[in-house]
DNA sequence: ACAAAAGTGTTCTTGATACACCCATGG
DNA sequence: CCATGGGTGTATCAAGAACACTTTTGT
């Protein structure tokens, strides 16, 4: 029942005063992942006040009254990195995070996103973006509240995406190679792919990649020049890509 | 960031006054489904207030103060369906619903939940529940708010989810045989499977499901007695039990 | 005897896996 | 010429799809 009051089961509160209750603060924090020189990456903020001043957070910040959990985060994403209008950018909602004690000062509800940064525009510093920062997913120690919670979930859920999803563009510019693409999956999975294979799913999968073409370009400074592609117009995997020994995972 | 004042980007409003801003009030929706009589049968309550005054809406509630969303999502079906303590009841976060607009009254965020009801108890009608209702799923009218884009949301789920999850049982009543366990899936994804190859798949996947040892039931009144299953322990499905002829579901 | 529902077996085809091997480029 | 990374081919195996067939009950 969305209706605050006055709703057809006698359960909502009686009376129709918006200020009747304690406020709920809306927020969004954001889960922003990049991969970079073959490593996951974590868009982050070291927080100046207390409770946790001194620890690194994920960005993020109120929901204003004329704008949706999603806008929000979008502006928030915008203003933490300086970048407007990345092609391929991918932000998509994770849950909501409620817990009463999540924040020690008032009851703040919280609205996780997870977003795929291509790799290389802009890392942070430059104009507003105050301290946001890159760091290693890998050497991340005690987030600030339960940002550690979310971090690991947006993680799971960006691996389960990638399965089923040609969502691995969005970590690529807009040329790559498939040496780049297996390596996003090789690094956000944390295991090593059989590039044959690889090759071939993604190549037998209409839509998902489709070559530039006369490009190439030469990865590592030695070895065959690899030919670049750019995202296709699909956004199902089918079948999927699956991670390999994928064993009961819920 | 979860703080909503003082946050290390300087972005977030300054202040930190709980009642600054216009207040959000925070809510949860559920759309709880069964299967009954080889039907998808969702609960509703009927609107008695303005806005949407008769109409058919998603029960749900208030958020209160010192209780998560899960909480509150878990109070408020025990509320309108009188229930407490159903085995094998299966509720889960959906997603959540922020538009400024989706209640003319005043701003309200929606978490919405996904909740899987097993067939027979208590329906409707017995003591607080008012009057939530169970209604086909297929013969839903417009109902009030976004509530019909939450319960679009929510049956993709479902049905998404009893592909790779053992969640299907959560659906049947303790002990039941293979072809309802099959009917699930098929009311669910509204296509026929066929039963050699479900069976199969269903025993081959360990901790789906067990069986009981020497019971028996017969089904249609007709046909040979079938052998009657419990709900296992496992949780995922692995590999998993595919709809058929899906192409390109995002 | 027949219908209806449960349960078993078999074939065919697809897709995944694990390799071996060739190609192009820089040092 | 060799190391490095891109690209191709192939044999093997497991899983899914389709369908024929048997078994057990009620009418």
């Amino acid at each position: 029942m969305t209706a605050p009051v006055g709703a057809s089961n006698g359960n909502a509160p009686e009376g129709y005063d918006k200020y009747a209750y304690e406020p709920f603060a809306v927020t969004v924090d954001l889960a922003v992942f990049t991969v970079r020189a073959g490593t996951l990456q974590v868009l982050l903020v070291e927080r100046g006040q207390e409770p946790y001043a001194g620890r690194w957070a994920l960005p993020g910040g109120f929901v204003l009254p004329d704008e949706s959990a999603e806008e929000a985060a979008w502006r928030e994403l915008a203003e933490e990195t300086g970048v407007t209008d990345v092609p391929g950018l991918h932000l998509e909602q994770l849950r909501t995070y409620s817990e009463p004690g999540r924040d020690p000062r008032m009851r703040v509800v919280t609205v996780a996103f997870a977003a795929l940064f291509p790799d290389a525009p802009v890392p942070h510093g430059g104009g507003d973006a105050a301290q946001a920062q890159w760091l290693r997913f890998n050497a991340i120690g005690p987030l600030a509240f339960d940002h550690d919670r979310i971090l690991a979930d947006a993680h799971e859920r960006v691996g389960a995406k990638l399965e089923y999803t040609c969502l691995a563009t969005s970590f690529c510019p807009p040329e790559f190679t498939l040496g780049e693409l297996q390596q996003v999956y090789e690094t956000v999975w944390g295991t090593p792919l059989d590039r044959p294979n690889f090759r071939r799913k993604v190549l037998a999968t209409p839509g998902f990649v489709e070559q530039v073409p006369g490009a190439a370009r030469l990865t590592g400074g030695r070895g065959k020049p690899a030919a670049l592609y750019r995202a296709g117009g699909a956004t199902a995997l089918h079948p999927p890509l699956l991670r390999p020994t994928t064993e009961g995972r819920p």
